[in-house]
DNA sequence: TCCGGTTACAGTCAGCATGACCACAACCCG
DNA sequence: CGGGTTGTGGTCATGCTGACTGTAACCGGA
C-alpha cells in the first residue's frame, strides 16, 4: 500500500488455507486433506488453494473447502486466522498464506474418504497423529489455540451445534473444545445469566440412550462477545 | 498451499502495511504518512511498503517504518493484526495488504515532518480528523481495537512505557488507550497482585511539575498473559 | 411396579476479585 | 507552615465463581 511509482511486477503468490474445526463424538477434530504433490505423500495439509485475481480471501477459503473436501456449508463460521509468510514454508517457491479458521456443527458431507478426513485434535503432535505438510505444524496449533481462546470472550460455541440445541449439548462443545470437566449446574447458572448467550426455545429434547430428564431446548443469543467471559478452570 | 501443479504465476501483490499507535501527552496517537501518488494529495495512510521476493513479512513491517517514517525501533513491540484482501481496496490493482500493529514508548526519532506525523486517535474520523487514503479507514479501526483489548488480558501496556516506569505512568497509558479514568488505588492494586506483570525495580522516581510523593520504580515482568484479566469499566 | 442409574435443574455457601471509598505519606510551591 | 498533588495502603460491600447438596424427570431391568 504505497510506492504507487514501483511497477506492477508479481511480488510472491498468495494461497489460502482453512483449518476448519469441529465436535464429532465429543471429541475435537480437524478436516485434513491429502496433498497431490507425490513428494509429500503419506503427510495430511489444511485444505488451501491459490488466491485468484478476481476473487476475495473469504471466497477462495469456501473454494479451498469445497473442491478438496466437498464440504458447502454457508452456515458455517468463517474467520481470518493470520498470515504466513516464512520464506521457506512452502518448498516451491515463495508463497503467502492467509490461513482461515473453520467452524461448523457437521461437515455437509461425511468427508471421511481417501483424500479428506476429519482427524482427532488429541493425537495431533503425536505418534498416531498425521504427518503435516509444508508449515502447518505452525498453523494448526494456532488455530486450536484461537478456537479455545474465543469459547472464552465469544459466543463462538454456538456455532458448533445445530439449533435448537441443550444446555447439555453446548457444555458439551466446551468440554471437547477445551479438553476438561465442567460443573453441569455452574455451566447452567452461567449461560443463561449471561445476557445474549442462549435464548430459550420451544419443547424439550428428549433424553439420551442413558435415560435421565429431558433438557429444554435453546437457541443461538444475539450477543458475540461474552460480558463477563466464560473463563477456562 | 495446494495445487501444486499449477504454474508459477502472479496472482495479486502483497505489501505490509503498519498501524504504529503510542501514547504521547497522554493521548494515544498513531503515526500516518502522505502518499507519493498526486491522485491521493491531501490524504493520509499508514505507512506500508510491496513485500519483496526475499523478505520476511516482519522485515517489510520493519523497512515500511524506517523508510517512510525514519522509525528504527528494535525494541518496539509489533504483531500481526489482518490481512485485507477485497478486490477494491486499492485502485492501483489487485493488492493484498498484511496490516500489523506496533507499539512504542517514543519513535525512535521524532516524525514530526511534513511526510509522516502523529495525530490523536481520538481526532480520527472526525472533521478535524485525516482523511485516510485507500481501505485504511477500515484497518486503523481494527488496529486500535486490537490495542484496546490486548491491554487487558496481556502485558502489552508496558510496550508503551520505557523502563523503569511508575505505576502511575502505566496508569495513564490505559487511561489513554482506553479513554477513561481508573481509580489509582485500584489499579496499583490489581497490577502487583497480578503474577509477573512488573516486577519492582530501584529508587524513586521525582515527582511531576506538580509536585506530589515519589513513586516506585518498576519494570516489565516475564508475564505475557495477565491472569486474571485487567478489564475494562 | 419398584429401584438404581442418569441427566437436568435449583439452591446454598465460602472464597476471591472488584469498585467505591477513606486515610495517610511524601513531595512541591507560595 | 499550609494547601495542593500524587503515591500508597487500607476498609467495606458487592458480585462472580467453584464446590457442593438436593430434587425432578426420564430410562431400563428385576
Amino acid at each position: 500500500m504505497s510506492a504507487p511509482t514501483a511497477p506492477r511486477v508479481a511480488s510472491c503468490a498468495v494461497a489460502v488455507d482453512v483449518a476448519l474445526l469441529t465436535v464429532r463424538n465429543d471429541r475435537l477434530q480437524l478436516l485434513l486433506v491429502q496433498p497431490d504433490a507425490a513428494a509429500l505423500r503419506g503427510t495430511w495439509a489444511l485444505p488451501g488453494r491459490r488466491v485468484r485475481d478476481d476473487e476475495g480471501l473469504d471466497d477462495t477459503a469456501h473454494r479451498s473447502l469445497a473442491e478438496l473436501a466437498g464440504i458447502t456449508a454457508p452456515e458455517a463460521h468463517l474467520e481470518q486466522l493470520r498470515t504466513y509468510g516464512e520464506l521457506t514454508r512452502d518448498p516451491r517457491g515463495r508463497v503467502v498464506s492467509v490461513a482461515y479458521l473453520a467452524l461448523t456443527p457437521t461437515p455437509g458431507d461425511p468427508p471421511d474418504t481417501d483424500r479428506a478426513q476429519l482427524f482427532d485434535v488429541a493425537r495431533l503432535g503425536t505418534a498416531e497423529g498425521p504427518t503435516l505438510a509444508y508449515d502447518h505444524d505452525r498453523i494448526v496449533p494456532d488455530a486450536i489455540e484461537r478456537a479455545r481462546s474465543k469459547l472464552e470472550y465469544s459466543a463462538l460455541a454456538t456455532a458448533f451445534v445445530e439449533e435448537p440445541f441443550t444446555l447439555g449439548e453446548l457444555r458439551s462443545i466446551y468440554e471437547a473444545v477445551w479438553g476438561v470437566a465442567l460443573d453441569p449446574a455452574n455451566f447452567r447458572r452461567k449461560v443463561v445469566s449471561t445476557p445474549g448467550f442462549v435464548e430459550e426455545a420451544e419443547g424439550l429434547a428428549p433424553p439420551g440412550p442413558g435415560g435421565g430428564r429431558p433438557a429444554k431446548r435453546y437457541r443461538r443469543g444475539h450477543a458475540r462477545r461474552l460480558h463477563p467471559a466464560m473463563l477456562r478452570p
